[in-house]
RNA sequence: GCUCCCGUAGCUCAAGCUGGAUAGAGCAACAGCCUCCUAUGAUUUCUCGAGAGAAAGCUGUUGGUUGCAGGUUCGAAUCCUGCCGGGAGCGCCA
């Protein structure tokens, strides 16, 4: 590593630990790295001006050194032109598997309504990070939890059984159950006794009683068929599916022993806790039936048991955070020591131009309509270009919407919210999912015409050659540094950072017409090729060999 | 009321955790550019010529008292304090 070696000749020269020693990347001609000399020149009461002209003095050119130059009170450090291609182009170490179980948990849909844009974050954000870290070498197991029983399901439930007719889905079945959830909160409104009698509905769904339990399996079954198609357009697959149908039960019984053990308590029925700064958290209703945390906590208990991870990513919108953090500490109030282990990755909501998204209303962006709408975008794009045979055509139009689509939600920091733009959200240009693709499919297709023979030559390296040859070399770093931060938009920001370099390389440096810096630059063009799947893998995007 | 997050170009966002040289992109507006792209036809490699379409591309111009006011520092978009504005959360939704 070449920051390494810069490192090594500083701890030399200044006898600061290595440890202490901070580069920085400078601007276009202060060279490739910079060491700031401020905080050293104080402790020794010098000025940083004379403290790097002194240093640069002091190193000398070698190997892969061209020259040192101090300014402004930094040294700056020029590679030699060639140091950054043989860097690409040298073949990698193989990676040490850490060995270490990673899980991820996303998108955990709700049973009673489709998908909205909110969980294609969640789903993109979870992917991308399951991905990443994959990549540098971590087991990673993708896990969901279905939200598929509570309060909101028997809203939707009881909407069908009054208004339902009984009818059969007429349209795709997550969005049959979704309208009567919408329904519920419409008819509510006139009359709020219907929400006392979804409450009854739970109480007798959590008695077992066989007529609810027939109706919750029917429209759940409608529910989950619907989500499942969603999730196959998307390419998204689970290792494993949580149902907490089947662990709230034994929620319940912890919540029960923590009270005998005097961890919770008991007022007018309800069973809580006390989290001091966190408020009180109310684990089981006064009519004894339990909700979203009561199941939380059981759940939480039952993954750690079923895979003995070393972390579980939970992949949860920030309007969870108290609830996550009450999780947490009533776990750690259990006494179980692998809450270390658990991490709530808060990301940022979707907001609409007019606001928050509200299900209830049916007031979102839904992910089915968003996905068929940059589809058929996207395919208009395509007819507009070639003429592609249909099922041609409606393959490479979903990779490109679904490219749109993931870039759009990932770029963005997670833990900041967004503001949905369609227009932005269909873009197919400039700072795009499309984009990144583009600039691959052009690198394959001078691949596809190019033949290496002879030697690299090194003579006549042009200045963007050197631009996209360092561009790559950073990969590795940034890597390291969205999995360490577990930001899948410190890699979309790079991916496009990337496509913009061999954007400008292609269009000042002839490839193929050129003549001994031809296999240099098609060397260059393959270790970009490489670098940008890797890239695009990460992000979940599809690496298309032609536009 | 309390807690957390956010405020950067007309709009959407980078850089902020770890203070450092000239605060970067995209969109929109204006002015330019061209190929190794695409389709068709040859060519067994290297590729070629004709005509056609054409940028999911590139360059440049325009655009900023980084919400406001203080403080710390040689140096602040970044750290600290206060204020203003927006969002989310806070015992029986998930």
């Amino acid at each position: 590593m070449l920051e390494e070696k810069i490192k090594k000749i500083i701890a030399k020269v200044t006898g600061l630990k290595k440890e202490e020693i901070f580069l920085e990347k400078p601007k276009e001609n202060y060279g490739d790295f910079a060491f700031p000399c401020f905080k050293f020149a104080s402790s020794l009461g010098k000025k940083p001006e004379e403290l790097a002209k002194e240093l640069a003095k002091k190193i000398k050119p070698e190997k892969e050194i061209e020259k040192v130059e101090a300014l402004n009170g930094y040294v700056n450090f020029f590679i030699k032109k060639d140091t950054f291609f043989k860097e690409i182009f040298k073949k990698k170490e193989k990676k040490i598997k850490k060995r270490k179980l990673i899980l991820v948990e996303s998108p955990g849909p709700n049973t009673n309504k489709p998908l909205h844009v909110g969980h294609l974050r969640n789903l993109f954000i979870g992917d991308s990070i399951a991905r990443i870290l994959e990549f540098v070498g971590y087991d990673v197991k993708r896990v969901d939890t279905i939200n598929d029983r509570g309060i909101h399901i028997c809203k939707s439930m009881l909407a069908y059984k009054k208004w339902g007719k009984n009818k059969k889905p007429d349209k795709k079945p997550d969005h049959f159950v979704g309208y009567f959830y919408v329904l519920f909160s419409k008819k509510a409104k006139e009359n709020p006794k219907l929400e006392e009698e979804a409450q009854e509905l739970l109480r007798r769904w959590e008695n077992k009683d066989e007529e609810v339990i027939k109706l919750w399996k029917k429209m759940n079954s409608w529910a989950m068929k619907g989500i499942k198609q969603t999730y196959k357009v998307l390419g998204f697959k689970h290792d494993k599916q949580y149902f907490e149908s089947e662990t709230y039960e034994k929620g319940k019984e912890i919540v029960l022993e923590g009270l005998k053990r005097g961890i919770f308590k008991k007022e007018d029925k309800v069973v809580f806790v006390d989290l001091g700064e966190l408020g009180k958290k109310i684990l089981l209703r006064s009519d004894g039936t339990s909700l979203y945390i009561t199941q939380d906590i059981y759940l939480a208990k039952k993954r750690y048991e079923d895979y003995k991870f070393d972390k579980l990513i939970y992949v949860v919108a920030s309007e969870q955070e108290h609830h996550f953090k009450s999780l947490f500490k009533i776990l750690e109030l259990l006494g179980y020591k692998w809450v270390k282990r658990l991490v709530h990755l808060s990301y940022g909501m979707v907001h609409l131009p007019g606001g928050k998204m509200k299900s209830r209303e049916g007031i979102v962006v839904d992910a089915d309509d968003l996905i068929k709408e940059v589809f058929e975008s996207a395919k208009e794009e395509l007819r507009k270009r070639y003429t592609l045979k249909k099922k041609q055509l409606e393959k490479r139009a979903l990779a490109i919407a679904l490219a749109a689509l993931r870039f759009f939600l990932l770029k963005t920091d997670i833990k900041k919210d967004i503001l949905f733009d369609k227009k932005a959200a269909l873009d197919f240009e400039g700072f795009s999912g499309p984009y990144l693709q583009y600039s691959y499919a052009r690198a394959c297709s001078i691949l596809r015409k190019a033949r290496k023979k002879g030697r690299l030559s090194f003579e006549n390296i042009h200045e963007t050659e050197i631009f996209l040859a360092k561009k790559i070399y950073e990969f590795n770093e940034i890597v390291k540094k969205a999995a360490l931060q577990l930001k899948p938009d410190i890699i979309a920001i790079y991916c496009y950072e990337l496509a913009q370099v061999f954007n400008n390389f292609y269009h000042s440096c002839p490839v193929l017409r050129a003549e001994k810096e031809k296999n240099r630059r098609i060397a260059l063009v393959e270790a970009f090729k490489k670098t940008m799947k890797d890239c695009l893998h990460l992000l979940g995007i599809a690496a298309l060999e032609r536009m």
